[in-house]
DNA sequence: GCAAATTTGTTCGTATGTATT
DNA sequence: CAATACATACGAACAAATTTG
């Protein structure tokens, strides 16, 4: 019934860590150190009790300098869909307007920098193509960006619009620079294509590999994924977005009828 | 510039699972057997590989039995928010109503299971207090539900009012059965309190131990926690709900505007 | 820029404990 | 109870990443 060796200490540790004892950021005494510290136990079991932390995001170890305990950043709190009180003149629908329609706000006074748009046309991957309701091998253009705020990486994003617009006249989604107006005012005026609704979809994964590079996330760690897609008229999608966030840094807020101005202090747990 | 042989030997256990050479739910070779398969690698390298898939989620293993390929059941598609075009004789405040607020829909034909109300008397938790805007030392009703879903674990969902509420009159709300005609009109009848906004906060973090019980999600698993804050007139909060999802199993749609009805395909990837 | 020292990462072998069949 | 299979634990050696002198 006694608890095994690696997860005592683990315990041990994860106490020290939590009463503030190891302060966040700092460095934990190293593997030989911690070895001699608990009663001989072998390097390799201080290694699984690290590894355990590390699999909590309490630790994060980096080869040649050691293991640290992860810093509390601030999540970054994103308002999917803030849905207001109708007003008689209003279309109610709610967000989803311009280029930038998930807003990521409650970080004034941070920098925000993101990379011009990455273009490329290609297959439409799976479920994109579901989602778009066009043959799975159809063509698509992606528009990708990086978004950084405050010098860490937040999210990932790619719009995803039906090859077919292209020819159909909307030929600057294939350039590289941002798009006269927003993406939203220039399929309008482009094709006539008028949003009337959308759909969130919120999923948890674990990262693909350049996403756990860019948003520097661990090999345990995990990603949110909200795909969104845009309806035209007779409910026909037309835009899907894809943003891929790190799930344990981001909180997602949805707002719905009269609440208080103040959304942007994350809940602690 | 070789990769490590556990990485090598995980990625091809990976390939084999994910080409559906080793279908879902079925048994991997056991440790000593894929020892002798991978050119000798000593078994505690094969462990390694097991554990990265584990990680991932892709198997599980159990003690005496074996190594598992996880079977990827649909994820449970959760309707959190079904903003409708307002109409004029509407409040349009979408979702929010009744005591099932969060519409686990999706799921026609499935058996729901849930326990009756597990209801307790305490002090609030920080998170708890501060979204209810009452001291920390103050007592709230917890009332606390299982959800359970065609034999699989699908949430727990904590409701956090206000002891005040009981002295006021709310007594029902200390008792374990069901409250009449749903807490929402219950609240209103007995104190007059009348919502007209929420927000929901969607966050992502590690299991505590009872949660990793009861979802049957394993120690590096996740769970998604929606923190749902009810305003009353002059935008002062007066109930918080807590629900705990298994991440990974799970699916959150938000609706917004003109949409196709037939929202409960998850999106495959 | 290089070499040495430090620290974590990978791999092996072995032994024993615990859960399941 | 016996056999099987995963879990824990130890010790050792070398590799790779990083810092320091």
């Amino acid at each position: 019934m006694t608890e095994p060796m690696y997860r005592r200490i683990a315990e041990d540790l994860r106490a020290r860590i939590e009463s503030g004892a190891i302060p966040q950021g700092t460095k934990l005494p190293t593997e030989t150190e911690l070895r001699d510290r608990y009663d001989g136990a072998a390097r390799n079991t201080v290694r699984d009790a690290i590894k355990l932390l590390a699999s909590r995001g309490l630790v994060e170890t980096r080869p040649g300098r050691g293991t640290f305990t992860t810093r509390h950043v601030d999540p970054f709190v994103t308002i999917l869909t803030a849905v207001r009180p109708p007003a008689a003149d209003e279309p109610g629908l709610g967000g989803g307007e311009g280029e930038d329609a998930f807003a990521e706000i409650g970080q004034q006074g941070r920098t925000t920098s993101a990379s011009g748009p990455q273009v490329s046309v290609q297959q439409a991957p799976d479920d994109v193509a579901a989602r778009l309701q066009i043959p799975p091998e159809a063509q698509v253009v992606c528009r990708r960006r990086e978004l950084v705020v405050d010098g860490t990486p937040l999210s990932l994003r790619t719009e995803y619009y039906p090859f077919d617009f292209v020819t159909a006249g909307a030929t600057d989604l294939v350039q590289a620079g941002s798009l006269p107006g927003g993406a939203t005012s220039y399929l309008e005026q482009r094709l006539g294509l008028v949003q009337v609704g959308y759909q969130e979809r919120i999923l948890v994964r674990p990262p693909a590999k350049d996403e756990a590079k860019f948003l520097e996330i661990t090999d345990n760690g995990r990603v949110a994924v909200i795909v969104r897609t845009r309806y035209q008229a007779a409910r026909r999608p037309f835009w899907v977005t894809v943003t891929v966030l790190p799930a344990e840094r981001v909180e997602l807020v949805i707002n719905s009828g009269t609440v208080p101005d103040d959304h942007t202090a994350p809940v602690v747990a």
